[in-house]
DNA sequence: TATAAAAGTTAGATAAGCAAAACAAATTAA
DNA sequence: TTAATTTGTTTTGCTTATCTAACTTTTATA
């Protein structure tokens, strides 16, 4: 039985997969996703070996085992089937869902979140666009362009955001975007990157940062 | 803040508090009852007191300060609504509830706890038939008789158990019993007060503490 | 009421998780 | 290729929750 802390080091390990297509990962950038110091990370690191969940050598790089992704994988599952549950049934908004379901994820209970899964009718998707692992493991993996990459003129769907924290979605309603919001991409700043965007017939100017955490497609 | 266990420990007073009436409880039951030992009980005591949760002083008896007993409830109210869901949503037995329910209790968010409330409708009791406290921390306390108190020869109905373990209720099952099952008291040997009942038109002999477990009115 | 039993406490350990400070290795730049 | 910088590790120590073993207080009883 792996504690809290442990599982949400995978976690940390499998969002730096997914994330950034990197297999690897190096003990600070670990230490400030997790909001820990290095040395703790060290620790953790140590433990985790021992228990054959993550590859790891002295000033190497870090990886997950199989053993350690799977374990990773089921609690990824819990979280974005909780924000889904949260959202869907019990009317919670999309920047409250994240908060909660860090807690929810842990809950050790396979038959628990198998009901939760079928009770929502096996969902694909969480309330950000992530895509939810089915009860194999497997998840769907979408061909991800971010907003900024895309072509001046052109129109794209959002169908996710990078970034999950409260600020950055209470934001994102702000400018009117949501899951599915059509986007034109009116222009963009040669100097700071920064784009005129167009939603729903109304034009607001966007962050490169900002435009970097929508995921689109064509 | 509360963690998992000082919970854990405030609960068990409550328990203590409704299940036998008295407002006051020693280590050694604590003890018992937490599956600590003692010596346990008498350091987290001192952090209790610290926090203003519990009264106690050395060799002194323990009880619940107002603003203790009041977080107790809160989460009691958590772990009964949670079995509720578990059973009337997810289709969970009612043996099998309880374990879930201990890691969901502590769960912290208001709004969640509130919001499952909503979608059960409010229920008052759990499918034990506890009593599940409201928002406001009101619990509806019930003359409680247990099925050994009742008389030869009446018919009364079940409304709750006391004991909530796993063997405990699937043994209440293979008796053919249930919250709202009528039960008739035919004989009572004095010897080891064993009692022969009737349900549903069978006749089955329970011992006196499967009785004592068994919460009934006329 | 003296004493044995029960109940409760203290002291000293251990394990998990974390971090400050000092140190070591690896990488980058001069 | 040496020096500076970045990255990672070790050591030591704190906190929380637990334990064992020895001790003390309370209570029940003979």
């Amino acid at each position: 039985m792996l504690s809290f802390t442990e599982e949400n080091y995978l976690k940390a390990l499998l969002k730096i997969n997914l994330n950034t297509s990197q297999t690897e990962a190096g003990t600070n950038e670990l230490a400030s996703m997790l909001e820990v110091k290095p040395a703790t990370v060290t620790d953790m690191l140590k433990k985790l070996k021992e228990k054959k969940l993550v590859n790891y050598e002295r000033y190497g790089k870090i990886s997950l085992t199989r053993e350690g992704k799977k374990k990773a994988v089921e609690v990824l599952r819990k979280h974005r089937l909780w924000e889904t549950f949260l959202y869907e049934k019990l009317s919670f908004t999309w920047d409250e869902v994240h908060e909660v379901a860090e807690q929810l994820e842990h809950i050790q209970s396979s038959k628990l979140i198998d009901k939760i899964d079928e009770l929502l009718g096996f969902p694909e998707f969480d309330p950000h666009g992530d895509a939810i692992p089915d009860a194999k493991g497997e998840i769907k993996l979408r061909a991800q362009k971010t907003l900024d990459e895309i072509e001046l003129g052109k129109t794209c769907k959002m169908v996710a955001v990078k970034d999950n924290s409260t600020p950055f979605l209470q934001y994102v309603v702000k400018v009117g975007l949501g899951i599915s919001s059509k986007i034109k991409v009116i222009s963009r700043q040669p100097y700071d990157a920064m784009l005129i965007i167009e939603v729903k017939g109304k034009k607001h100017t966007v962050s490169q940062k900002f435009a970097q955490n929508i995921f689109v497609v064509y």
